[in-house]
DNA sequence: CTAGTGATGAAAACCATTTCCATCTAGCGT
DNA sequence: ACGCTAGATGGAAATGGTTTTCATCACTAG
């Protein structure tokens, strides 16, 4: 996996538009991150795997993958934008370790069912939330050293 | 109210430091606001009803409000940080109109709880949480006119 | 192969937020 | 009351993430 993949990511890359080697790799890049990375962050990985990729493309990239519902998107507390890469059509909620970085999904039904009822109450309609959740993580908590 | 009423805001500005005319202005026109405002917005008021503050020092006094926990903060879809002044320790969770940005405060035992078993379950310490809900109100839903 | 439309990327533009720093001021000791 | 000093202020400049611009390039159709 030096760098150009073009096979990488499947389909996907079509939903976007026309299908080109630099989304192919942005996509790819994202789903091999397996957690959420910033456009920055990427665009720096990818130029330093050797990719020739140019920010603006990360970012229309990845604003076009959220849109497209292939990414989730949260804001750290900077208010900066990061990305994780959707495999279905649910998971939404993340719980991340502010340590180490590392985040899981974590089941949100309930919350789910929260969110509209709270709508019905209120007499708001086409309710939609977001939820972070952050905590530290077990391998953070542990005895010797948290972020060593 | 033509500018200057450092009898407004009562003790909370102590809180903060040295209780300044400005610090009093600044409280006083969030607590006005009654809903979730941005640093820029407020310094627009503030500069149109008369009062001289620098945009530094709203920011100043914002950001020590909120970590006082004398505020909320949000940030919008943007990225931009809006506050809200918290009457007393509770009331941490909001859904506001995505039409006309009033926003009204909820009931959150529900997400509490569901947060502290998240965290629970999946091993990690020291849970916090942010929950965002945006919708369209009753008002903006009505037959004529959305947002007139 | 050629045209045409969409995509790319380097650099400039944007813009909210932060930092600098010279000036001002509230609170305190005298 | 008076002057001192630490803390506060605010205009301007710096920051830094994100978006836009625009000239160039690469897919796809014909």
């Amino acid at each position: 996996m030096t760098s150009t993949d073009t096979t990488s990511a499947p389909g996907e890359v079509a939903l976007l538009g026309r299908p080109t080697q630099q989304r192919a790799t942005v996509l790819r890049a994202l789903i091999d991150s397996e957690d959420f990375v910033s456009a920055q962050v990427l665009h720096a990985r990818l130029i330093a795997a050797g990719n020739r990729v140019g920010l603006s493309t990360i970012y229309r990239t990845l604003t076009a993958l959220a849109e497209a519902g292939l990414a989730d998107t949260m804001r750290d507390s900077e208010g900066e934008r990061h990305f994780r890469h959707r495999p279905g059509p649910d998971h939404r909620h993340y719980l991340r370790c502010r340590t180490c970085g590392r985040s899981v999904a974590v089941d949100s039904h309930l919350v789910e069912r929260w969110a509209e009822r709270i709508g019905a109450t209120s007499g708001f309609t086409e309710i939609s939330h977001t939820v972070e959740l952050t905590g530290i993580c077990a391998d953070c908590t542990g005895p010797t050293a948290p972020a060593a």
